[in-house]
DNA sequence: GCCGTTTTCGGCCCGACTGTTTTCAGTCG
């Protein structure tokens, strides 16, 4: 018997599913739920054969007896026979039409039934010969032909952006327009971008003002703007240079919550909130509460959720995947938030490949409201130029001490991200480590090395008496390499024995653990770290994008070691406790 | 097809923008 097909291969089924049946034109609220149920499926933490084997199928969010019973036709099978049913119909082809611009499932029915288009290299043929024009006429013609072109433009893969190149996007957007724009009040990030999603498809801004006319138009002439998709009084939309769209709602700002919250969505989350609104009589807008003539404008957040009676949902966890109803009984879990971090424990300075000297890390860190930095260089054994061996550390140690003896009560702890070898064994002396207030062990090389072997060393690299943090578990590079293929659960469950930290580096290039790894290793009660991987001082920011990665993992704050005050953290760290499992480590 | 602090049936989010069969359908976020 094959492999069961994996969540993301059945949340692509149901994907298709709906896309063929919208271009059918069924129920658009069938197509709805699954859409919803692709993508409910295709974020799970735990495989669906697992979830199913403990019957709970129908609990997930989204997922009735119909869809349950398609999954496990898919998990028995490896085919959903509606499926394959439509597919005979309509081919898979059509619908990939629906991903170009201006193109719907109206607009896609059309050109399939009509022009007999089975897909889009069909319909590039179809423009060129004149059918598609002869059906739909020359203005729909030369729109899809306008719709294709951008589609071949817009880069590569999937065109989605990794979550550190959209926010220094956004940023630099956001920059431009306070310049330019007059009357603006503010202005923030929204949508995937403030939901800390790994990758970010387009960029969507909010902004205030009281005539939002004069806004949009600032928007629409910023420098790096390729041309204007859409422009209206209160929403611009805008292609930039790069091939990247960004999106601009821009109102009065007593309407600046009610338009953050539809901004940040999710969808499906907005759904939800709507509903609640309609229950009541009335209905839910991007200007407030609308019941009749009257409207009830929401200035932030925090007073459209407290209009519904509802805790405010941090934005990562916005999805309508259970949030809304624990928000209405006020049960939503405690979160990590940014300001609960007390410091941060792996960071670079220019001792190896950082861009800083350990005081200006220092002093950043110190500037952000941290209480200490643990200055976290590579050891010598990683290729990087300038890694640090035993000889250097003493010589670091010099540099920290004098640094220190200047930002008092500010600690900088000497620290070292040390690789493991391809042994397995680490790249210093047990001696060497000792000195050192904390270790943090990664696994840089080797990557590829099968299932046995990088598990192997990961967790020989657990169970080392003085490594207190395991570096970005994975080694994943987001939209880049997909990382190791370690026995996650095994690593889980040893640092949960053990006492090792696993981190969260907040790199949002890394963004690992990734929050369903995150949820598991509280789960199964480990000790987490949030921490920044610097390599320069803006690096230190870096953060926030762990805390969004740790609040959709629904990481309490008490599970965070960097939440705790130094001494506290301090003793906490394995090296430092007499529960530590194996051969007591080195005196201090 | 899903779902329940009015519901196990009868609902299902809402507005902006575009192009133009000039009153609204289609698409999008």
């Amino acid at each position: 018997m094959a492999m069961p097909p994996t969540n993301a291969a059945i949340a692509a089924s149901f994907g298709l599913l709906a896309d063929l049946l919208e271009i059918r034109g069924e129920s658009a609220f069938k197509v709805r739920a699954y859409r919803r149920a692709a993508e409910t499926l295709g974020t799970l933490p735990e495989p669906l054969a697992a979830i199913r084997e403990r019957g709970a199928l129908g609990r997930v969010a989204g997922v009735g007896a119909a869809i349950a019973a398609k999954i496990e036709d898919l998990l028995d099978t490896g085919q959903m026979r509606q499926l394959e049913e439509i597919k005979r119909e309509i081919p898979a082809g059509v619908a990939g039409l629906l991903a170009v611009p201006d193109i719907g499932p109206k607009r896609a029915r059309r050109l399939h039934h009509e022009v007999g288009v089975g897909g889009v290299d069909d319909l590039r043929a179809a423009l060129a010969d004149g059918r598609v024009a002869a059906v739909l006429g020359a203005g729909e013609a030369k729109r899809i032909a306008e719709g294709l072109a951008a589609l071949r433009s817009g880069g590569a893969d999937d065109g989605r952006l990794p979550l550190g190149v959209a926010d220094a996007l956004a940023g630099d957007l956001m920059e431009r327009l306070r310049a330019a724009a007059p009357g603006l009040e503010r202005v923030a990030a929204a949508g995937s971008l403030r939901r800390c999603q790994e990758t970010v498809g387009d960029v969507d801004l909010v902004a205030a003002a009281e005539e939002p006319g004069p806004v949009v138009e600032a928007f629409a002439a910023l420098p790096g703007v390729a041309r204007v998709e859409l422009k209206g009084p209160t929403r611009c939309r805008v292609m930039l240079e790069r091939g990247v769209a960004a999106d601009l709602w821009v109102l009065p700002a007593r309407h600046w919550g009610s338009l953050l919250v539809h901004v940040t969505g999710d969808q499906y989350h907005d759904i939800r909130l709507r509903s609640l609104a309609i229950a009541r009589g009335g209905r839910l807008t991007e200007y407030g509460y609308a019941e009749g003539e009257r409207l009830t404008p929401f200035a932030t957040e925090e007073e459209l959720y407290a209009f519904f009676g509802m805790q405010v949902p941090p934005p990562p966890t916005r999805a309508d995947a259970g949030e809304v109803e624990l928000a209405l009984r006020g049960e939503l879990p405690a979160v990590l938030a940014r300001d609960d971090l007390r410091g941060d424990l792996h960071a670079h300075s220019g001792w190896s490949d950082g861009t800083a000297s350990v005081r200006e890390m220092a002093v950043a860190a110190r500037d952000w409201g941290h209480a200490y930095l643990a200055i976290t260089d590579h050891s010598r054994g990683l290729g990087i130029a300038n890694g640090l061996d035993a000889e250097r550390l003493r010589a670091q140690r010099a540099e920290i001490d004098r640094v220190n003896a200047e930002l008092a009560p500010f600690r900088v702890l000497q620290g070292i991200e040390v690789e493991v070898r391809a042994d397995g064994g680490l790249d210093l002396p047990d001696e060497a480590l000792a000195r050192l207030d904390l270790v943090v062990a990664a696994v840089h090389s080797g990557l590829r090395q099968g299932r046995e072997k990088v598990t192997a060393r990961a967790l020989a690299a657990i169970r080392h008496p003085l490594v207190d943090v395991l570096a970005h578990p994975t080694g994943r590079i987001v939209g880049g390499r997909p990382g190791g293929d370690f026995d996650m659960p095994a690593l889980i469950a040893e640092a949960a024995r053990t006492g090792t930290v696993l981190e969260i580096d907040a790199d949002p290039g890394r963004l690992d653990l990734r929050a369903d790894h995150a949820r598991e290793a509280v789960a199964a009660g480990c000790l987490l770290s949030v921490d920044s991987d610097a390599h320069a001082v803006a690096g230190l920011d870096n953060l926030r994008f762990g805390v969004g990665v740790a609040q959709r993992a629904r990481v309490p704050p008490e599970r965070v070691l960097n939440t705790l005050p130094l001494d506290a953290m301090l003793a906490r760290l394995k090296r430092n406790r007499g529960d530590a499992d194996g051969p007591e480590g080195p005196p201090a």
